[in-house]
RNA sequence: GCCACCGUAGCUUAGCAGGUAGAGCAGCUGAUUCGUAAUCAGCAGGUCGGGGGGUUCAAAUCCCUCCGGUGGCUCCA
């Protein structure tokens, strides 16, 4: 802060007469004592207040909120009848949910345009305080409005409106002086909810839009938005580099067909995945992707997750379930015979394909598919193993992410049990009449809870399971030094969790690995190992991911790199080749062959066309090089090399493959050639 | 699941005052044999997402229904 922001704001003139001159431009509030106000009001008293700017958080979310009130006059106008809920200030923007008839996208030009004309009117944006009884009738037109007074207004109070012309909104403020501060807004989309997220209330329009302090800064953000649209992993791998295919005429919705190049480079990330998970004692299996009913019963899925579950019945009459997780096959597998104490953990892993009949509002691209393929593991441990393996799950997801996608910057959070509804949970129940402890998870059951043992209601929840579980993950985690969020509620069912969110290059989250403690999964299935002194000793779990699902990571690693992947990931082409003419097809196939003998995907392209025909299109599948051969290659064993950054090298064929090859082997972030 | 918007050839799209589809790219054929983001010409490709219903003399165009895609869905005055 420098120190022309902060002045001594003296009563009888409002603050916007006496900010310091050189800072005028950019105010749009002051903050005094730890307050935020109106650049029109008047200090009570002499304040040291200091100016709130446009280009600050606070200012611009100042400038947003106005921007939406700016965005209800301009609709209020257009649409005589719309009533005005309530527009908060979002992330990068803000909204406004509006009960009015349903618009389309090219409606929000039109109210843009009458909002660029308010703002030019520069209107005064003046607060007024009002009674209760005057607010609601103010207000009497819109239900709306009057609900938030009722709420939020106590009988005999006061609260605060801001009139701009004839608009007047609700509005606890702060808000720009005038109209005149917002001429650089921009309506972005049309959505719709429900009043109060409720299906069965009023629908709402909900329009969403940004405002920016400056033209400049609003265009960098729509360049910004442009380029995330086109980095969108669907047009990126969908169209424009062919990797996968949906096809809901043939396949369920949300149901991916990879072609040739999408299998490629799935295929080399599972390879990635397989030699990690060796080098960490992690033993590969395959299990079937259908199961009987009786499994999904005992592990509890048919309880909480049968919705979400692909169930079928053969006329034999026998029920099967297609699996929605891997865990029942890795325990299938885990229980066949006996481990000792000195075996253990034993820990299994597998590139499973699961199942999920996600809601139909949720399924979308690789993202939110509803079959996807999980680098799944699970962890048979003792209990004095957990920390060790969770440490070194957590090594492996740090280095997965710089390795391929050269992130550091992940973001853990812990989810842990909501001690306020242990219904929700899978949990030790004591009574107090007869003294038995037993696993219930209370929301599953039909009647009243009560101890299966006497009968008796006096029985109470006990925490002891999860509050260790939970210990573990944190000491896990600050020996590594993650910094991490506690989130209270978000725990599985079955145990408390690290979930891993990666922030993608256009600053969106997304939840990639997961780390799950289990200590009723073994209970379900009575899993035990033979300990020291050779009695049976309760196992504990652990379910794991790295990339968390092979879909949502390609996803992923499409918009991170904008389809420009390394080349050891660039398996649908790794080096492109064509000749200037077809005269020196000979020469490219030989090219080709070469690299090909090495190992290196190549795609020779002899077609007749012109080069310059053939760069364009081949640019759309973004092969990691160009490789373009004529005479002067020919006649000394060479190749003309293009990059991603379109710079050309002439390298000897040798000196090309072998450094090609290096740049594969490393798994080179960067290009090297 | 609920709500809104959208759905014309493989892709991008014209047609959106209702009169039974027009283009570019890709594809194919031929010519061109070419030095790094558009060589030329020709051909073919669409029952206007699909099924059903309605309005009309007439529907890609208007209405309803089903399907799919996209965005949104406690609170946030």
């Amino acid at each position: 802060m420098t120190n022309s922001l902060v002045f001594t704001a003296r009563p009888g003139k409002n603050y916007m007469e006496q900010i310091p001159r050189d800072v005028k431009g950019r105010a749009v509030a002051v903050m005094a004592e730890g307050k935020i106000y109106d650049l029109r009001l008047s200090p009570e008293r002499e304040v040291e207040a200091q100016v709130v700017t446009q280009d600050s958080e606070e200012g611009i979310r100042i400038l947003r909120h106005s921007a939406a009130h700016l965005l209800a006059q301009a609709v209020t106008e257009l649409y005589p009848g719309a009533l005005p809920n309530a527009g908060p200030v979002t992330e990068d923007g803000f909204y406004y949910d509006i009960f009015m008839d349903p618009i389309s996208s090219q409606d929000l030009e039109r109210i843009e345009e009458r909002m660029r004309e308010i703002a030019s009117r520069d209107i005064p944006i003046v607060r007024e305080v009002h009674s209760r009884q005057e607010l609601l009738s103010i207000f009497s037109c819109n239900r709306f409005k009057l609900d938030k007074i009722r709420a939020n207004v106590p009988e005999g109070g006061q609260s605060t409106v801001y009139r701009q012309g004839e608009f007047v909104d609700f509005c606890q403020g702060p808000h720009v002086p005038s109209t005149g501060y917002l001429k650089h807004v921009k309506l972005l989309s049309v959505a719709s909810t429900n009043y109060l997220g409720d299906p069965s209330r009023e629908r709402l329009i909900r329009i969403y839009g940004t405002a920016f302090p400056d033209e400049k800064s609003l265009k960098q953000y729509l360049k910004n938005r442009e380029e995330a649209l086109r980095r969108d992993h669907r047009r990126i791998g969908g169209e424009e580099m062919d990797l996968f295919v949906f096809n809901s005429e043939r396949a369920p919705p949300g149901f991916p067909l990879y072609t040739p190049y999408g299998a490629a480079i799935r295929n080399e990330l599972i390879q990635y995945m397989r030699d990690l998970n060796r080098e960490n004692g992690w033993l590969e299996v395959s299990t079937p992707h259908i199961f009987r009913d009786t499994i999904w019963k005992q592990s509890g899925h048919y309880a909480k997750y049968r919705p979400n579950m692909y169930v079928f019945q053969l006329e034999d009459g026998d029920g099967y379930g297609v699996k929605p997780m891997n865990c029942p096959g890795h325990i299938t597998i885990f229980e066949r015979r006996m481990y000792s104490f000195r075996e253990m953990p034993v820990k299994l892993c597998e590139a499973g394909t699961v199942y999920r009949y996600e809601k139909s509002g949720e399924v979308g691209g690789l993202t939110r598919p509803r079959m996807f393929t999980i680098d799944d593991g699970h962890a048979f441990l003792r209990k004095d193993q957990i920390q060790e393996e969770v440490i070194s799950i957590l090594r492996m997801i740090t280095r997965t992410f710089r390795e391929i996608l050269g992130i550091t910057d992940m973001k853990f959070d812990l989810s842990v049990i909501d001690r306020e509804h242990p219904e929700n949970y899978l949990l030790s129940y004591r009574c107090h009449s007869c003294s038995s402890v037993s696993e219930i998870r209370a929301a599953s059951l039909q009647g009243e809870l009560a101890c299966p043992v006497c009968g008796s209601r006096e029985i109470e929840p006990d925490f002891s399971a999860w509050d260790e579980a939970t210990e573990q993950l944190r000491k896990a985690l600050e020996s590594l030094n993650i910094q991490y969020k506690e989130y209270p509620g978000e725990a599985a069912f079955y145990g408390p969790k690290i979930d891993v969110h990666v922030k993608d290059a256009l600053g969106r989250y997304w939840q990639f690995s997961t780390v799950q403690l289990d200590f009723f999964m073994p209970i379900n299935f009575d899993l035990t190992y033979v300990g020291s002194g050779g009695s049976k000793e309760r196992v504990v779990m652990i379910h794991r991911a790295i990339y968390g699902s092979y879909e949502r990571f390609m996803a992923l690693l499409l918009e991170n790199f904008a389809g420009k992947l390394p080349t050891w990931l660039s398996p649908p082409i790794q080096v492109y080749i064509t000749p200037v003419s077809n005269s020196y097809d000979d020469y490219a196939a030989e090219v080709s062959r070469a690299l090909s003998r090495e190992g290196i995907r190549v795609e020779l392209d002899t077609s007749p066309e012109t080069v310059a025909k053939k760069i364009r299109m081949i640019r759309q599948k973004r092969p990691a090089y160009i490789v373009v051969v004529g005479e002067r290659e020919r006649s000394s064993g060479s190749v003309t090399v293009r990059n991603r950054k379109d710079q050309q090298n002439s390298y000897g064929l040798s000196e090309f493959i072998s450094r090609l090859k290096e740049e594969i082997r490393e798994r080179n972030l960067e290009q090297t050639l």
